[in-house]
DNA sequence: CCTAATTACTCAGGGCACTGAGTATTTCAG
DNA sequence: CTGAAATACTCAGTGCCCTGAGTAATTAGG
């Protein structure tokens, strides 16, 4: 009757996009990490020694659910994890040989299915494409952080 | 070092996407139903007596999800669950008197929150971010069914 | 008919994501 | 220097999402 057509809701799209990537990693990438643990992993790479608030902050996680990744990337022995002796209230990551190894490995075959997940587009929206999810995200971000000050590049 | 942008990477895009919309959802639309909650809601006023799997084919959900959604809008008693008479696998659902009134006011709060989520584009920039989405997910979730015969209509 | 395949659903298990409450540590105000 | 505020993390609870295995009912083959 007054159903609602929910294709038209961007809602409703974003939980099909993620679902349908989802199952692509899970064939093309890994069926051991995840994409949230990749993501982790990469952003220790990009820079060991991170804080556990910091990781989530770069990579778009929450406390509790960075705590859960971590502990799940611990336990594969790619991340290491020590209290900082200077603050005992942080712990510090970083990735291990194993863990190097590992986000090598997985870069690859990632920019692999990002082409296939992407084929369906041309070149031009492709880019839109990724410039348009962005915009929408960080809008969204936007509304949760009240006018925060001007980040400082440290 | 050999760390990668993960900006360039749409599935952790698509990511971040539903999370920023769960939020907006949370604030704008309801505390107690979710949005895929909605949507079984929507699919089931849309169509009063179908069963589960249909049920999921319709709003991108398998079968265990649609389980746990459907017991939840039981509970809150927005949705009936009956043995179809018929055909004794099946269990029919229908939206309570309450959930059709719940369907509606719910509605009128999504168009809302979907114009705010999606105010940083431009009316075009709206539609094609739509589209796009959708023919990605669709050609993603296509390679996951193998060569389906034409849909039939009914 | 009656067995075998199919179909709808359930259940257990792993992982992501959020909130609210609690603990330990550090920092800051007076 | 000491008590209060802030910070990093943990824990419990809820919900979404998938897979693989199991159960009950229906359909199809011989």
């Amino acid at each position: 009757m007054a159903a609602v057509d929910l294709s038209t809701h961007p809602g409703h799209l974003a939980r099909r996009l993620q679902q349908a990537h989802y199952l692509l990693w899970n064939t093309m990438v890994s069926e051991e990490i995840t994409s949230p643990q990749f993501a982790v992993l990469n952003a220790l790479v990009a820079e060991p020694g991170m804080d556990q608030r910091t990781v989530g902050e770069r990579v778009g996680l929450d406390r509790s659910t960075v705590a859960e990744v971590v502990s799940r990337l611990g336990r594969r022995d790619l991340i290491d994890k020590v209290r900082d002796p200077e603050d005992g209230r942080r712990s510090l990551l970083r990735p291990t040989e194993d863990g190097v190894r590992t986000h090598r490995k997985l870069t690859v075959r990632t920019a692999r299915m990002n082409q296939v997940f992407l084929a369906p587009l041309s070149a031009a929206e492709q880019t839109v494409f990724l410039d348009l999810i962005q915009r929408v995200s960080d809008a969204a971000e936007g509304l949760r952080n009240p006018a925060e000050p001007i980040a400082s590049q440290r």
